[in-house]
RNA sequence: GGGCGAAUAGCUCAGUUGGCUAGAGCACUUCCCUUACAAGGAAGGGGUCACAGGUUCGAGUCCUGUUUCGCCCA
């Protein structure tokens, strides 16, 4: 009878390549092949993964809820484009080749810039095809032939043009000031690229000689008392400032000191800012190695001293010290204050050492030239798209954590001294006459006519910030600045999906970089995910050995069960910890719903004629019962699709197919299809198992499309699941009463379920049994040879109406139903009063309970109506099973 | 120092306009290879929803405070 035949496991690793290349090779992840490609569009770009990383789980989950929002859209008929990219991610690839080079004996300065750019380009190549093959393997089902690089042609132009533009409208500038210095790496490093953690350090507490007095005179008189977390930079000190009403220092405000060991003279000054109960309540001021003291030096018109060369060794500066390292002149320079009885003390101290956060050396500020982006109009922009509503940022309470940031931004370091990147497009004349323009070509035009005749001009060496292409990346892959069709119908995109941890990083940037190039918001909903840790909410890292690798999972569970955790195991914008357990209990449900469909497949006649929705009219009561509840699934579903909850979507449809559909309807549907009238049995199967597929197909594409071929398909079908329509809930199949009913009948099999256990009746027994169904007692009849083989009861036995007079055996009370098994002698008289006596105690209890809450008239009185009926109806059947069961009772006694 | 989050069964977590006896997976107990599925089925045990107040007819859910842990910012 079978039409064919499907393995007994479901096995994915033969399945998933297949799928995903037939879906890409008919072009159903182009808007273009959408069931509506003129309607509306659904339009996500891809948070472009690093080129040169390797998938990790932050990776897969994002894809995940990409691909899932993406594909939902899709099946409802938008013109869903997901827009594929990855970013060249300059320090890190920087690094990479660099590291490699030094293994071969070599380095970047070695083989020359044009060799080392060269170098980066290769190594992208080479990376490239394996993250993207990765991204691949996790069903994304991104329009690849819409794959962008941030350093290809187009988006290089999109980059000079962003910054020509803001250059021209005065944004830009070129100038001197501190910036958090990667020593290692050799360049300069945005705020946001500085971590701060908490070490372990020392204040260092030493005297500070007043000019002209003697050290002797002590505190306030021949010295200033001065606290230190970092002694090297005393020798770039060009000031002490003191509080203006401290009455220990006041009187040496316009006095000078002189630096330790160097005896330069540094003025006294006075600057709120000072806290007098911090340290000593003086200050020593370094304007070229501290940012708060950068700005009292500006304040207060201080010379800036750079004591530090790009390597962290000092420089001339440094006298003495010269061209040692930082730590070892910080060091020295103690020792030598020691000898020459500047100290005072050392005390240990908690301090925030500020370290790269690639690489995570610790980073110095130190003053130097970049060029810089003035934010504050952007930022009033980021800001006002948030407030006024046109973005809205989901977790909600992310809103007030971008608001703080944008509120208190400082102007962008844009420079980084790289090879690998975009480079700045900025010319020097051979006078520093400054070029800024979209070409070499076009710069060397300018120069021509600044200068009336062809000069040599030499690019500015360094490159730009890695995230400021990444800025313009929704808006920069459709094609901008070209006013491309695709930038036309697919911009603003709609949903910014990414880890919250890139909020500042990224998504501001975005928003900041859309509104001043596209007058327009780039994307009206910012979905920010968490952190995926280990399953005890460590981090996953490599030193800890915690790392759960996506490819070994999906190489061991399956695609789909790696999907369906990290969806319904994560909330928005809350960390989430993934484990083995999880993954395989989601395998599990998917060879579930492989087998559930096996057994409806292996249930329909070679000449099966689907009908599509089937009328409920002519349908027995678990199918009118399994359409309600279908239909109740597909609002709630599509509800909560529509607020972002996807893992709460995906855990009701589970429980659906599994505690519903496999465990009742199949079960259920067992007897009937051995019946007279198997066809509208079939007809509901298969419709609900075709319902269902479509509901998680966003969640676990590939056994859902899998499945969703073998079913037999209505007339003018779409060719695949992933194109086919999203599921939309039927009036006809709203029907409370089977719903009801069937409930009724769930709970008197599993009263004789449990009864069974209690009393030992061996399973493999069918044991008789007298219903007496009251009002459902017709309806139950019909259901005769359902309720046999789900409470294993003999059909022959099974009898409807009240219990027999006299007879031993168990009588059970199930609300307004009662059931007798005549167990005989397994029956203990005074065990079956006790249980009555429980249930009735128990049932009791209840309803004190329900007569409590009715008896106040305050609930009758503001509590909704349904609520207040609900009550009554519960109190009602309360009642209803008080009397069976005092009844029974007194026919034992 | 400021802000945010978490605290619910042994473990990992759901629980979003406040409304049935607070749920799931894993683990645990007992039983079953019943022709869809042992990656399964059946029946169970297990929770003072961190603590203390408050609002409300009704609080895991809202408000205030406290404790512990974590994150972000300065």
């Amino acid at each position: 009878m079978p039409t064919f035949s499907l393995p007994k496991t479901y096995d994915f690793t033969s399945t998933e390549r297949r799928l995903y290349q037939w879906w890409e090779e008919n072009g159903w992840f182009k808007p273009e092949n959408s069931r509506n490609p003129e309607g509306k569009p659904f339009v996500i770009s891809i948070p472009p993964p690093n080129v040169t990383g390797v998938l990790h789980q932050g990776h897969a989950l994002f894809v995940a809820l990409e691909d899932l929002m993406i594909r939902y859209h899709r099946m409802r008929g938008r013109a869903a484009l997901w827009v594929p990219g990855t970013d060249h991610a300059g320090i890190a690839t920087q690094l990479q080749v660099e590291r490699k080079l030094l293994a071969e004996d070599s380095s970047r300065e070695e083989i020359g810039r044009e060799a080392f750019v060269q170098a980066c380009w290769d190594w992208t190549d080479r990376h490239h095809d394996r993250i993207v093959g990765q991204l691949r393997r996790l069903g994304a089902s991104c329009d690849w032939d819409r794959e962008r690089f941030t350093m290809d042609e187009g988006l290089s132009r999109a980059v000079n043009e962003a910054f020509v533009r803001l250059y021209r409208m005065g944004l830009i500038y070129r100038g001197e000031y501190i910036v958090n210095w990667s020593p290692g790496l050799q360049t300069a490093v945005s705020d946001v690229e500085v971590e701060y953690s908490d070490e372990q350090g020392a204040l260092y507490y030493f005297k500070y000689p007043v000019a002209g007095a003697d050290l002797d005179d002590g505190p306030g008189v021949g010295y200033i008392p001065v606290a230190t977390t970092r002694p090297e930079t005393i020798l770039g000190d060009t000031a002490v400032a003191v509080h203006p009403d401290d009455e220990r220092y006041r009187h040496l405000i316009g006095k000078t000191c002189l630096v330790p060991m160097l005896n330069r003279t540094i003025p006294i000054i006075h600057d709120t800012y000072v806290d007098r109960e911090f340290g000593t309540g003086a200050l020593k001021i370094t304007p070229g190695h501290d940012p708060h003291d950068f700005e009292i030096g500006q304040r207060h018109g201080l010379r800036i001293i750079n004591i530090m060369n790009k390597d962290a060794t000092l420089n001339a500066e440094a006298g003495p010290y010269a061209g040692l390292d930082r730590f070892e002149a910080r060091k020295k320079l103690w020792a030598d204050m020691q000898t020459a009885g500047l100290t005072i003390k050392e005390e240990p101290y908690q301090l925030q050492v500020p370290r790269a956060q690639r690489g995570g050396e610790i980073i110095e500020p130190l003053v130097s030239m970049q060029w810089w982006l003035n934010t504050d109009a952007m930022a009033q922009l980021g800001l006002a798209a948030v407030r006024t509503g046109r973005i809205k940022i989901i977790p909600e309470r992310f809103t007030k954590v971008y608001y703080h940031w944008l509120e208190n931004l400082r102007h962008w370091c844009l420079s980084r001294q790289l090879w690998w990147g975009h480079r700045i497009p900025v010319w020097y004349g051979p006078d520093g006459e400054v070029f800024v323009a979209r070409s070499a070509e076009e710069a060397q035009a300018a120069a021509t006519e600044h200068y009336g005749e062809a000069v040599k001009l030499e690019q500015d060496p360094d490159v730009l910030d890695t995230w400021f292409s990444s800025g313009l990346w929704p808006f920069s892959t459709l094609g901008w600045p070209e006013d491309t069709p695709d930038l036309r119908r697919f911009y603003p995109t709609d949903v910014m999906e990414t880890g919250y941890d890139i909020l500042f990083f990224w998504v501001s940037k975005m928003i900041m970089q859309g509104l001043m190039y596209t007058n327009d918001i780039p994307f009206h909903t910012v979905y920010l995910h968490g952190l995926v840790r280990d399953e005890h909410g460590r981090k996953m890292s490599k030193t800890y050995g915690n790392v759960v690798d996506p490819i070994e999972v999906m190489d061991n569970y399956g695609t789909d069960a790696l999907r369906f955790t990290l969806l319904t195991g994560s909330t928005p914008g809350n960390d989430m910890n993934l484990s083995i357990e999880r993954i395989r209990a989601n395998r599990n449900f998917a060879n579930k719903i492989w087998n559930a469909t096996r057994f409806v497949l292996g249930n329909l006649p070679e000449d099966f004629k689907y009908a599509g929705a089937p009328d409920p009219d002519q349908l027995d009561l678990p199918d009118r019962w399994v359409l309600h509840r279908l239909n109740h699934i597909i609002d709630t579903a599509t509800r909560l699709f529509e607020s972002y909850q996807f893992g709460e979507a995906g855990r009701q449809v589970y429980e659906f197919l599994w505690g519903d559909f496999a465990d009742w309807t199949i079960e259920a549907a067992k007897p009937r299809l051995r019946g007279e009238n198997p066809d509208p049995v079939r007809q509901t199967l298969v419709y609900v198992l075709d319902q269902t597929l479509r509901l998680l197909h966003p969640f676990i594409p590939y056994v859902t499309e899998e499945l969703w071929q073998h079913l037999p398909k209505a007339e003018g079908e779409a060719p695949a699941l992933i194109v086919a329509a999203w599921p939309e809930s039927n009036p006809a199949f709203e029907n409370q009463d089977a719903a009801g009913a069937f409930e009724r009948l769930r709970e008197g099999v599993r009263t004789i379920r449990n009864a069974r256990r209690e009393y030992g009746v061996d399973p493999a027994r069918k044991i008789a049994a007298t219903i007496d169904a009251g009002d459902y007692a017709e309806l139950f009849q019909t259901m005769a040879p359902v309720l046999a083989l789900l409470a294993r009861l003999d059909p022959d036995q099974l009898v409807f109406g009240p219990a027999p007079a006299g007879e031993k055996g168990s009588t059970l009370v199930a609300g307004d139903i009662t059931i007798f098994l005549p167990l005989g002698g397994m029956v203990d008289v005074e065990a079956e009063l006790a249980r009555l006596q429980k249930q009735l105690a128990e049932t009791e209890k209840r309803i004190r309970g329900a007569e409590a809450r009715l008896g106040n008239e305050n609930f009758v009185s503001k509590a909704p109506a349904k609520v207040v009926e609900q009550a009554r109806q519960t109190l009602a059947d309360l009642q209803t099973q008080r009397a069976k069961l005092a009844e029974q009772i007194e026919a034992l006694a």
